[in-house]
DNA sequence: ATCTCATTTATAATGGTTACAGATAACAAA
DNA sequence: TTTGTTATCTGTAACCATTATAAATGAGAT
């Protein structure tokens, strides 16, 4: 995602405002690594403003994956993430938490092969997302399948998977 | 995703049962393209077994999910959809009307670099995700930004991205 | 043929996200 | 600085995809 400064610039050049609540969801967002929800976000920002409505934030959020500035993702919780990391890059992703976290460095395609355009297509980033079973999760199904980690919505089948 | 033939005794040795429900989604998958919803395989099931419910569809959708044969993903509809393709491959995805479509073959990374591991994470499969704008969406954006090509579940930011 | 328990079904509930319309304020122009 | 235009924000209501629940069913074992 492109910093404040840029953004405003850009939102301007379209005819648009750069309004306070625009800026602080975009100043939130600045560095922010932890995958947050429109709900995180929210509740984040209502702190300094108080005035500030779930509906804009939203809709602030919904623009920004339109003009493929941030990108949002869905990891099985029941909740879209946001991550405004667009330089390519890769994720882990637990298929029985949920658990996300940034790859290692140097795993996944370096930036430098994202191709301008693809099938007509006009490409503006990529995102490689690793499926598997984090350590705790395989720990849990090794030992049997009572419980799990980290809010899995609903429990729901016996996950399985060897190891 | 593997066949129903192995599934079967997947879920046999683990204790379950092949009901015919779930044998029907199975098969339903296999060499499906087209990224389906749950509703979408739902819709097409029902007509040859008019007392399946949406539910059971769900639920099996889940458990294969979980047992990393099948991914889910958020192309930005409202929909989760699902891919049965669990070897690894891009898609391309439109950020204006939220078209998806496999990626040429050649595009993204080897299948043969799949990690075993990583970070302790069990890694059973990857996917790659490309953003950008279809060629209709970009024709609409060069010609200006009124209608939406396809299924935008409702219009939002006048969307330009330059082209 | 019978028993058991995983699975299915139908329905209700949940809750994340979006629609809507009136109120607000950013920006341009005078 | 004042005014006007209109994009944006707010609060509320609505939507609808997905999941919870509990009773009914039937697959597979004995």
């Amino acid at each position: 995602m492109r910093d404040s400064e840029q953004l405003m610039a850009r939102v301007r050049a379209q005819g648009g405002k750069a309004t306070p609540q625009r800026v602080a969801v975009w100043r939130a967002l600045e560095h922010d690594q932890t995958h947050p929800t429109a709900e995180d976000l929210y509740a984040r920002l209502k702190v300094t403003m108080p005035t500030l409505s779930l509906t804009t934030v939203y809709h602030v959020l919904n623009e920004l994956v339109e003009w493929g500035e941030l990108r949002r993702f869905d990891i099985g919780d029941g909740h879209i993430h946001f991550d405004p990391d667009t330089a390519p890059h890769a994720e882990l992703i637990c298929l029985r938490c949920h658990r996300v976290m940034d790859a290692p460095a140097g795993v996944g395609m370096p930036a430098e092969t994202l191709p301008n355009e693809l099938a007509g297509y006009r490409i503006i980033t990529r995102t490689e997302q690793y499926f598997g079973y984090c350590p705790d999760c395989r720990q849990a199904m090794r030992i049997g399948s009572q419980g799990r980690p980290r809010s899995a919505l609903h429990g729901r089948s016996t996950g399985d998977a060897g190891d």
